[in-house]
DNA sequence: TAGATTGTTAATCGATTAACAATC
DNA sequence: TAGATTGTTAATCGATTAACAATC
């Protein structure tokens, strides 16, 4: 019993970076279908859909520890339930966003952030002219006002909206206040301390892999073309 | 001699994914330290910046072709000028952004898109008041200028940066004019042919692994103290 | 019942890491 | 030269896919 319950938590420990960015892609996927009045769907179903194979899907919805019924599929509302469980989207976390330029008006403008465990409190800028503006439902704060909110409201999560020349003086200041985790935006490589989690969204990057993408359909085209010319 | 043209063409089309999505991360990092004077720099020291494996930073080196000196390193401007080849930084690819908002905007005014490839060359928003606005260097057309923009300019990348509700009529008005990518900020999932390439960019995806990570990291925590109590 | 779909074990595939000779 | 670092082969690790019995 206490081996097996010992497993179970190492299961959901050591979840598969792969299987895990494919969580949220579900549970959006799965809400959306929701929306469309779909209550219970197949394995097969959803990998059509998002372009996966279906024995990896029901890998993955088994981590979630939710059992399909044969012939019929996977009960949706469940599934999503033990998504947000998985994904920890109801412990809601305590979140500030720095820098209020048109990245971090978009990122607290976002719909549905709730929705996915986090609570944005505050909003800081080193600009005077955007200090004490509306964003949301948020007030930009200065930037002196930052590691006190950070203690005071036992923040965990900071998002990292500034230019590319403040960031890494930003980060200082979040680490020295107790932040936990950082959310990158700026396109730059922090450094801080091991225990800081830092993860970089890198716009960049994806840009790149797409481009690539296309660059090398183009390419065996090209040569298709060339081999069998029509 | 045509077998080893062969294979070096292959192994570009094949890059391992994981292997793509680290290379935009090396060219940023390296831009960044020839900027602070470094011309040679081994793997060793770039594993160590970035968190990896310094067998693994020679062997994504090796894919650029870029061959190492032994006890100095690499050059850092030959890796930059073949990662930038290999990345298809070089040949500019036209695209254009659909939406206006703050998303939108800040991806406009994103500082270098251009040193990536991108070379946006519209913006369009269906809303009445943004239209003839100017956003960077950009004015904002009209929703119903789209499609004659995209086939004028031979647009090959869409940017999708518009509400929820409006992607979708979005994807297809743009497919319809020949696009042939879509770099989709849009939390939704498209429906469009096989043909198009699509990129999901997916925020909430990155948010929900960074959350998970945490999560675990203080579950961790939590449970190491119940074991050995200080 | 028959048949579709699940859950899971085994096989495959692919990426990462270890080991080590080559070399500057 | 000695030693650090590369480039590459082989070993390991981990994720995906195939196969198939269980079951509704």
């Amino acid at each position: 019993m206490k081996i097996r319950k010992h497993q179970d938590l190492e299961s959901e420990f050591d979840m598969p970076q792969p299987a895990l960015r494919r969580m949220p892609v579900y549970y959006g996927y799965l809400k959306q279908r929701q929306e469309q009045g779909v209550t219970v769907i197949s394995s097969s179903t959803i990998a059509e859909d998002l372009n996966l194979h279906p024995v990896q899907v029901r890998k993955d919805m088994a981590l979630t520890r939710v059992v399909g019924k044969p012939r019929t599929g996977f009960n949706v509302s469940e599934l999503i339930n033990e998504l947000a469980r998985l994904l920890d989207y109801n412990n809601l976390k305590n979140a500030v966003v720095v820098g209020a330029g048109h990245l971090g008006v978009a990122l607290i403008n976002y719909k549905g952030f709730q929705g996915y465990g986090l609570n944005l409190m505050a909003a800081f800028d080193h600009d005077p002219a955007k200090v004490g503006t509306n964003v949301g439902k948020l007030v930009v704060s200065p930037m002196s006002d930052l590691s006190q909110v950070v203690k005071d409201n036992k923040i965990q999560i900071a998002v990292i909206t500034v230019p590319q020349e403040q960031a890494q003086a930003v980060c200082d200041q979040l680490v020295a206040a107790g932040i936990r985790a950082i959310w990158n935006f700026a396109p730059i490589h922090l450094h801080a301390p091991e225990s800081i989690l830092i993860q970089n969204e890198n716009i960049a990057a994806s840009l790149s892999v797409l481009s690539k993408r296309l660059q090398d359909k183009e390419l065996q085209e090209g040569l298709r073309e060339k081999a069998q010319p029509s």
